[in-house]
DNA sequence: ACTATTTGGGAACGATCGTTCCCAAATAGA
DNA sequence: TCTATTTGGGAACGATCGTTCCCAAATAGT
């Protein structure tokens, strides 16, 4: 696992290298768990999806569960990224918020809609009998929440925002509506209104 | 299945009579498929939760999925018939829709938000590829969204929300809070503020 | 060249899955 | 009382599950 502790370059290890991009594996992983679900997906379906034998699916990870986690890890790397990008651009608390409320109002449509969120998937399927993954799952909620906190202050705070607003209990608001518009796209019905949704929200702010 | 056309009495049909409860069972099958959801589930752990044998499960559905499909009808009129009971006592179109959203809230809270909603659950596992599903989750949910508009146009009548408001907007981010904030229940950890989110999230009608 | 190590591929394993079947028990109608 | 019908209980079934094992192939170090 842990390798190159100050060393030089990639300098690989013994034995045959392995043939296939992990990443790239994880991804397919994504999809089929995102579609699926965890008890849902078989490991023959995760093997034809990561184009990958039930082999050398166990040699890259312990076991079923493991690739679940690693490819729920990825997800919300990947999804991080995508929006901490959107986010640079935005100037004011308001806009921060903005932002992410078009992030997942705009997931929630069409096909990516339709197939679901791997965290929201975990959250329902495994938090009651998983510790690990509640660990995982809890925390990286509480982390949103705590940051959609901190734009709403930040609007109070360069005007954008209303000062009599209640930051937390409007954070939870908005992460709420962050996670719901998510399954209101799962059905595919509202992809419509999914904006106006969006902006609906927003006056909350207000 | 169909009894009773108009004739007379309970007038029982041929054969030995059931022992069981039908609906003390599927509540008891709530409580399975809401914690462990649908693919999770094993007819060992619905026998047991049920108090029944599998020939017994299987004299009274077709299948597993019959099970759930039962199971989820009954959450929903149960659930619907609580809220509308609520309803009954408010007199706005805003109090209606605050009511609304209350009993989410409250419903987020504590061990039943960590057990966590049925509905959810099967808009999460299995709307993608089981049509009837789909259809029914989707049924209830766009009436759902309908209703919740159709009060606050009621509330723009009444006066108690404001015109400016943009109603099938706001119906779908209420309907999306409503959602999100059983998954935020799931990890128990804002069930302090789960109050609070309920009342900002009002303020989209002001 | 030889050894150690790791992966690819896929057969094989025990466990558990959802479902069916069978028999005894309980009821209605004749 | 006899027949038809339905349920209760639980053994039994084939299918599929997640996982392990084995062997050939590919690499690094000596």
């Amino acid at each position: 696992m842990i390798a190159d502790t100050l060393s030089t370059p990639p300098s690989r290890a013994p034995g045959r290298p392995r043939e296939f991009d992990l990443d790239e594996a994880l991804d397919a992983a994504i999809l089929v768990f995102s579609e699926r679900g965890y008890h849902g997906t078989s490991i023959a379906e995760l093997k034809d999806a990561m184009g990958l034998t039930a082999g050398s699916i166990y040699k890259a990870f312990k076991d079923k569960r493991a690739v679940f986690l690693a490819a729920f890890d990825r997800y919300k790397a990947v999804r991080a990224a995508l929006l901490d990008a959107r986010l640079s651009q935005a100037s004011s608390g308001r806009a921060r918020v903005a932002t992410v409320v078009r992030f997942y109002a705009e997931a929630a449509c069409g096909a990516t809609g339709r197939r679901g969120c791997l965290a929201i998937g975990a959250a329902v399927e495994l938090t009651l009998f998983d510790e690990e993954v509640a660990e995982r799952v809890g925390g990286h909620n509480a982390r949103l929440v705590e940051r959609i906190e901190g734009f709403i202050r930040e609007g109070q705070a360069d005007g954008s925002i209303a000062g009599h607003v209640d930051a937390p209990g409007a954070a939870l608001a908005v992460f709420s509506y962050l996670q719901g518009i998510r399954i209101a796209g799962k059905t595919g019905r509202h992809d419509g209104a999914a904006l106006a949704s969006a902006e609906a929200i927003l006056r909350i702010l207000d």
